[in-house]
DNA sequence: TTGTACGCGTTATCAA
DNA sequence: TTGATAACGCGTACAA
């Protein structure tokens, strides 16, 4: 299994390995014949050209990260679909490391990339990310892109969605509806995901002068046991409320357990928004009204802004937000949605 | 960002390239006191480790690729998951990409792959990858391990799960709770894994004096909406038909619905078996009884495998097939399942 | 178009 | 026993 090198299809062709070089990468000037010379030669000693050794000349490389907590959520198992489609039109490799929200894998995963000589790298950066590792990354001025996860720090490009929009859009429906005790279910500390969903929300409700009720905005984990515990207690101490934001579609799920549990209807007597707009959210009964990020979009976006950094766009640091959208379903009541995805 | 060499490291620790090169990969016998000098000199320069240039030396790396159709599908996602666990245990880079059932984009991945010498890889073949694509595969002489897929070719590895197995145990329980009239719903052609599932449905109606009726073994392709038209358009024509087994989790969800529609309640006048064990398995009302393939422990034992093989291990082909499992839940009727996951 | 120095870590060979 | 020397892997880019 000796591989064949460029030298030895120069020499097969009669020509330097500068003439081979340049016919591979369509560089330079070379005449009609001898490129034909150059592609028979190739094409006869079955050359496999060496990624690794133009790597080192060029010190770098094709390949890019992508680092997230967890592809098993749906919603990143999307955004990597959108960017994984976009590296390949590009003839990018990617890599995918999962930090399980360990700072530590996450450190390891970037060290590797700068091992390598990865060209760019896109981050979903864990929970507790300490700020030395951000100005260690940006000291390294290799491209990376921040995505889903909001980031205060303006030097990193970002591309997410508007999550204070988002929140906004689902409060104002419930309002129109003509909900006025509207609580906010779900998201944990330290999550500025959750802060933005939040702040849609409360400056919502007072823009239609509606005071907000801290006690009315409750934590839950993100898994449906969860926002059914969070739910069963907050209705029990305020059965006056009528509806209600989640944090996450998964969470909602939970809280229409919990509304059966205590003898009410979803989407009759109690009007419910998720957000994430996960495959479940269609299906449940009744459907769940909720607030759409576009994952594959992000995904998309964070690779095109990637990729044009990679190229040398050296433009300020770009934020990336993406509109969401309210697909309004069935849990708020109203005649039934029509087929929807 | 001038980086630091190896050399600059050697000079600065008063030795050679190559002791700093022995020290840093623990070879060769060097003293304390050396070990020490070039300890510091590389902490002190910040020096990071090229592997492009140790890869080109050593005419192979330490990156290995990953190709599915879809890393939207939660089954591969979590096969995804527990492969990138693995090998980061061992210190290796993912490449992942998604061919979209794409031959030549899952051909473009591969040469990228041998561009790039990765030092093996783990394949979900696209449906319909000529013999040729695995005859080239084999002359490239690179460890490949063949997931999920079926293979006929018994000269790759290959990991995967016991669909014949899975089958009939789910056939086994429906006929246990009754059923007499039972449907298999969902797949599509030139499918090697719905093949063996079929052939483990029909022969368990066998053994239990059942005839199976070919009419009532239909395809879907892997969605909700084409399960629900399947499936409505069976059950109209077939009303006696009281049990399903589907052949994803997420076609009998679309059956679901196509109950709901017909009048049918899911769980109490007709049973559903579904394949996969996705995570919205657990969610919908009623929960979905469903045959679970272990989708991460396929990604790491192909990971463990694929290991062992780079490592030199020149056994003969493997075929790792992993037992699936029956969870029990409410989509049969029965006493509500207990907690579960 | 060509000749060739260069990018940088690895390892076989050899010296102390 | 410990460590140095130098050839090597192979594509790239610039001077000629």
């Amino acid at each position: 299994m000796t591989s064949v090198t460029l030298a030895q299809v120069a020499q097969r062709a009669g020509v330097s390995t500068a003439t081979v070089s340049m016919v591979l990468r369509n560089r330079g000037r070379i005449s009609p014949a001898t490129r034909e010379r150059v592609l028979k030669a190739l094409d006869e000693t079955g050359y496999v050209y060496n990624q690794t050794a133009a790597n080192l000349r060029n010190r770098s490389s094709n390949q890019v990260g992508l680092l997230l907590h967890d592809i098993t959520n749906p919603f990143y198992a999307e955004m990597t679909a959108g960017l994984s489609h976009e590296m390949e039109r590009h003839e990018l490799l990617l890599f995918l490391a999962n930090s399980e929200e360990s700072e530590d894998r996450q450190q390891k995963f970037v060290d590797s990339l700068m091992r390598n000589s990865a060209c760019g790298m896109v981050l979903c950066a864990a929970r507790a990310t300490p700020a030395s590792f951000f100005a260690a990354l940006k000291r390294r001025n290799i491209p990376a892109i921040m995505v889903v996860r909001p980031l205060s720090d303006p030097d990193f490009d970002f591309v997410g969605t508007d999550n204070f929009l988002g929140a906004q859009m689902a409060t104002t429906h419930l309002i129109q509806l003509g909900h006025r005790n509207i609580a906010f279910i779900g998201g944990g500390a330290n999550s500025g995901t959750r802060a933005q969903r939040v702040g849609g929300f409360t400056s919502t409700l007072l823009e239609n002068d509606l005071t907000p009720v801290p006690e009315w905005i409750v934590m839950a984990q993100a898994s449906q046991i969860d926002g059914a515990k969070a739910a069963a207690s907050l209705l029990s101490r305020y059965p006056q409320i009528t509806a209600a934001v989640c944090y996450q579609d998964i969470v909602a799920l939970g809280v229409m357990q919990a509304l059966r549990a205590a003898g009410r209807k979803p989407g009759q007597d109690f009007a419910l928004v998720g957000f994430d707009d996960i495959t479940e959210a269609a299906l449940v009964q009744p459907a769940l009204t909720t607030v759409s990020v576009a994952a594959k979009e992000i995904g998309r976006k964070a690779g095109e802004l990637l990729y044009s950094r990679i190229q040398g766009n050296d433009e300020p640091p770009k934020r990336i937000i993406l509109p969401p959208a309210l697909v309004i379903r069935e849990s708020c009541g109203g005649p039934r949605a029509g087929v929807d995805r």
